[in-house]
DNA sequence: AAATCGGGGAT
DNA sequence: ATCCCAGATTT
């Protein structure tokens, strides 16, 4: 394997083009981690005006664990994610009680923190105290999936664990590189390996990056798996009586709201059951199952013909439904299904 | 409308 | 240890 150097590149490409003038590009780990919560899952522009009016109101850990929590909240109001707010609270009065008030140095330390999982820890402990902790955000993720050509879900441990694993064979010999290793690997995924359109002409580490080399960057990471889209069973009721078929109007709201449409029992029992009550009837046999696809779920409908000879009187019509001549349920609103099974019977 | 995202909580 | 979600934004 060659030697690509990847941190050198990275450092290099960090000095001169990464951003020096980021307010919580600083040693003090109380800055540090603020940002790097702040940031998660919001942009550098937007934190930079509640970064600057959190640390007015509470310089120090001290006295963000003396706070009240809804002085916390208030200025963290219009962030989003509140539970961000709560964490780094609580988090303040735990180096309070339990680290006598000095915010722990070691990765592992900083770990047990409400709200700072591996890679924030790593990221607090790179910045702050400038040791050789990996970092594996979703940035780095994208950096190094293309660069490595690496495949899979990076959400699947697997391919998290590799992730990891590489990450931590990258980091730079010299501690004293660390922040600005860590800080390239933010901003290179940030700026140039962005998610869609990635700026490989002016990447640093593009005469090595396996994805541009085959032409999967686009591809690359590879895209959470769709969940196998769950399939629900229905039995619908086509119960005949005469030339008249018997439809129900679907509640407003939900799948094929307001429309007409079948009867659905769970099984055969529970049809037969319902034509029991109505008259003297019987089951016919069930027709071949029927697929319809949602975006959501797909539905396998198994078709339940029936007939009803004779109706009990109170019976013709009621609240849930009434009969329908074939001709006009056909030219009502029917679900796309519900048609076609329809239209079989004319 | 769908994909994304670190951490937390549930299992 | 592993799976899945909450909560909000971006594409």
């Amino acid at each position: 394997m060659f030697e690509f150097r990847f941190a050198d590149r990275l450092i290099a490409w960090q000095r001169s083009h990464g951003r020096h003038d980021l307010p919580w590009q600083v040693s003090d780990p109380y800055r540090v981690w603020l940002s790097e919560i702040m940031l998660q899952q919001t942009q550098v522009t937007t934190v930079l005006g509640y970064y600057a009016r959190f640390l007015a109101r509470f310089p120090d850990i001290a006295s963000l664990a003396a706070a009240p929590l809804d002085d916390v909240l208030a200025l963290w109001s219009g962030l989003g994610y509140y539970t961000r707010a709560r964490n780094l609270h609580k988090a303040a009065q735990k180096v309070r009680d339990e680290f006598d008030g000095v915010f722990p140095t070691t990765r592992e330390d900083i770990e047990t923190l409400p709200g700072i999982g591996r890679s924030t820890a790593a990221a607090i402990a790179s910045f702050a105290f400038g040791q050789r902790e990996a970092i594996l955000d979703g940035n780095v993720k994208r950096v190094l999936t293309r660069v490595y050509g690496i495949d899979g879900f990076p959400g699947e441990k697997k391919v998290e664990n590799r992730l990891w694993d590489l990450a931590e064979s990258l980091l730079p010999a010299d501690a004293g590189d660390m922040p600005a290793y860590t800080q390239g690997l933010m901003d290179l995924g940030a700026t140039v390996c962005s998610r869609s359109k990635p700026a490989c002409t002016i990447c640093p580490m593009v005469d090595g990056c396996v994805a541009v080399r085959d032409g999967r960057t686009a591809e690359l990471p590879t895209k959470k798996p769709k969940k196998a889209t769950p399939t629900r069973d229905t039995l619908m009721l086509i119960a005949l009586n005469d030339d008249r078929v018997w439809l129900e109007r679907r509640p407003p709201t939900g799948i094929w709201g307001g429309l007409l449409s079948l009867p659905e029992f769970a099984d055969s029992a529970a049809a037969e059951a319902w034509l029991e009550e109505r008259g003297d009837g019987e089951l016919l046999p069930t027709w071949p199952e029927l697929e319809h696809v949602f975006t959501h779920y797909r539905l396998i409908i198994t078709p339940q013909p029936a007939r009803l000879a004779s109706l009990r009187g109170n019976t013709v019509r009621e609240e849930s439904g009434q009969w329908w001549e074939l001709e006009a349920a056909l030219d009502a609103g029917l679900p796309a299904p519900v048609k076609r099974l329809l239209q079989r019977l004319v």
